[in-house]
DNA sequence: GAGACGTGGGG
DNA sequence: TCCCCAAGTCT
């Protein structure tokens, strides 16, 4: 249970201040929640907002998406990046179809089973979907409780067991208030204690942060992984996707070997998205999104 | 457990 | 321009 002086305050400032999102909306659905969460891996808010409209308007259900070919979900998925998240987040509504009876499961372990929900996304899902008590442990609140509670500008690496066990000794015992705990927390992280420049002057607890009582030392923790990306096989797949999510009809083998110079890297790109199920070759040497279009080209 | 996996905005 | 960053998951 987070002390009185933390609890109160964040929780005020979270009422006053936080976004109208719809995915929090109270005609929230289970499903739009998977929705939304998956997306947001690694994605900003405000890119997932009008892809998230337009898949609940066209999607409003698990058996909705189920039914698409999945390369129309890949089409759909536009610009969010990682496309594989719309493979898995079809399959998991697959899966909620055949399992679960077309609902998204509350269990923690069957939502754990379905593609693509790990853990931050079962405890968000638990929490958020469904109003029980979890511990929500995603880059916004571990940089949060990092700064506030041990003092660090950055949380370490990688997550290990003392760190979901502070996380939990200051979760609410109760649901309701464990929910609303960490969704405050996540949005305290979002909007005021971000990773580059914390607005530490409009914080609702800089008065009792650790961070700031040390006088905000820069981070001295193990390394900080960093992704390059230039030059990189992902950066390849990127580019063939774009193409294959624009044409609506067969894809001329020509038309993906002019993105990208390096003929070894390119087909190791495309094979990848062959057996990420991406990319579907057909019979005359022309690739599409799998299973859409249904009319095989000659 | 390190590395793969997209995309685009901001400093 | 370059680098960091954005509600992670999977292998």
């Amino acid at each position: 249970m987070p002390p009185s002086h933390l609890h109160a305050p964040l929780l005020a400032w979270y009422a006053a201040s936080s976004r109208d999102l719809p995915w929090r909306a109270a005609d929230r659905t289970p499903w739009g929640v998977l929705v939304s969460e998956v997306m947001l891996q690694q994605t900003p808010v405000d890119r997932v907002l009008p892809v998230w409209l337009e898949w609940m308007r066209r999607w409003p259900t698990p058996a909705a998406l189920a039914a698409e070919p999945p390369g129309e979900v890949v089409r759909a998925w536009g610009r969010l990046g990682y496309p594989r998240r719309a493979l898995r987040l079809h399959e998991a509504a697959q899966a909620c179809v055949l399992r679960f009876g077309g609902e998204v499961p509350h269990e923690p372990e069957q939502l754990r089973s379905l593609p693509g929900v790990g853990d931050y996304t079962s405890a968000a899902l638990e929490s958020f979907a469904f109003g029980r008590r979890a511990v929500v442990l995603d880059t916004n609140v571990r940089r949060v409780l990092a700064r506030l509670l041990t003092g660090s500008e950055h949380p370490r690496p990688t997550i290990n067991a003392a760190e979901r066990a502070l996380a939990a000794s200051v979760l609410p015992d109760l649901d309701r208030e464990a929910a609303l705990w960490s969704v405050a927390v996540m949005e305290l992280g979002a909007l005021v204690c971000t990773a580059a420049s914390p607005s530490c002057g409009a914080c609702p607890v800089s008065a009792t942060c650790t961070w700031v009582a040390l006088g905000k030392p820069a981070y001295d923790g193990p390394e900080r992984p960093v992704q390059k990306f230039a030059g990189t096989d992902r950066q390849v797949r990127g580019r063939l996707m774009a193409v294959l999510r624009e044409a609506h009809a067969p894809v001329p083998k020509p038309a993906l070997d002019a993105v990208w110079d390096d003929a070894v890297q390119r087909e190791r790109a495309l094979d990848g998205l062959v057996a990420d199920g991406l990319a579907e070759p057909l019979a005359n040497g022309r690739y599409r999104l799998p299973g859409v279009g249904g009319t095989i080209d000659a």
